[in-house]
DNA sequence: CTCCATTTGTTGAATTTTCAACATACTAAT
DNA sequence: ATTAGTATGTTGAAAATTCAACAAATGGAG
């Protein structure tokens, strides 16, 4: 578990706690490493909800797909994030969500009940673990009204230039790049892929933006109409 | 205070709290409470973080207006729920969403620090508070998940029968009474009214649904196509 | 370098949604 | 009961999205 130290102190669930007895915590609460090739599922949805899973490396999609096969891509973790945090908090039994590999990955799962309630070890960071666990469960629903706010937008463009807004306040530029390809970025956006290659070709003739690839950059100001 | 005893112990914020602990507690989180008027401004976008309120009475409405006006309709809160929690467990510093008085209602407030933070008094609750704003916070987060499925949907006609199909589950019936009228209904599942409108009626005539004012019935087994 | 496979861009037709305007139904108050 | 005001339903035209099919570009593998 070791070599996983550095990646792990990074993860909000693990904030405040040192390396020493993270590595202690980690047996505690029934650590598990796995390794996962692209495309490979993680979690299909219905499936048992009580893992917590923290990206070690690589990326995972989280995402569904209705009956037509329509991909919707809720969001996609880089190494230091978890998925199933929030599902596990609840009392639901059946994860809603499918859980991807994006690229090759490893994942380190936790057993959520050992977070949730305190073991007999009596370990003393369990509080800490509940606070650093409800901030995360927090930011997550952040995330998710991000989303929420950028497929809110009835047409292509705004969701587009919306999501691109975003981005570049996140990343504190307007340069942005962007985690997903054309088909990604359209499931992710709920919109169909063509159409939204046709709209970055009007914005980009528009003067709105450049595109190269996956990387956007911000032209100016963006004033719908 | 005493008076809304009974309504803060469905609160999921004070489960397994009792009611004499629950009254002293509230005056150490700075409980105030006040009442509004249908369609009064409870809190602002752009309103510090800080304060979460619990609906006493009434309803409140979680929305977002964008710059051409455009009403978005998160979610409705009854008696007994949250707002502003997720976003007070977070490190943001201003609501990035409107919430308003539904019809007149109450609204208890209490100050968020006061949960996060262990208070000087040392009222041992504080782990049970957190440990239940979590579940509060995650089961949130669930919610907006289903918002997030049911407008990943993308025709109307998608977005409703999801909407409808989920309530239906949710009240275990086929016959739904919906919390909205038609407009707030279109807000919320963010299609125009008149075209939803159009979309109900055309379901009715396919013997898909009956509608009379807000209550929906489902009437036979809905098979997209 | 060439070839193959994948990704991205383009286009027009079909579908759907939105918009605007109006008709009808409903509600509450006088 | 009448009326004013609001909510809901209907319609056709305009706009936008989706779909399907193909063209162009890209990226690896051999």
């Amino acid at each position: 578990m070791e070599k996983y130290l550095s990646i792990l102190q990074t993860c909000g669930l693990f904030a405040g706690i040192d390396g020493k007895q993270l590595l202690t915590m980690l047996s505690c609460l029934g650590a598990t490493v796995r390794g996962y090739g692209k495309n490979q599922v993680i979690l299909s949805e219905g499936d048992k909800v009580g893992r917590i899973g923290v990206v070690l490396s690589g990326a995972v999609q989280v995402l569904r797909v209705d009956y037509y096969g329509n991909r919707s891509i809720l969001t996609e973790l880089q190494s230091s994030q978890m998925f199933g945090e929030s599902f596990a908090c609840t009392d639901i039994q059946k994860m809603p969500v499918d859980v991807v590999a994006a690229e090759q990955c490893e994942v380190l799962f936790l057993d959520a009940k050992h977070i949730l309630h305190v073991c007999g070890n009596a370990c003393g960071f369990h509080n800490q673990l509940i606070y650093n666990l409800m901030k995360v469960v927090a930011t997550k629903n952040l995330m998710v009204h991000q989303k929420l706010e950028v497929i809110s937008k009835r047409s292509t463009r705004e969701k587009l230039m919306t999501f691109l807004m975003m981005q570049a306040k996140r990343q504190n530029s307007n340069r942005i790049t962007v985690q997903f390809d054309r088909q990604e970025l359209a499931d992710y956006l709920e919109v169909d892929r063509s159409g939204l290659s046709a709209e970055i070709s009007k914005l980009r003739k528009a003067g709105v933006l450049e595109c190269r690839k996956n990387q956007f950059t911000l032209l100016k100001e963006y004033h719908r109409n």
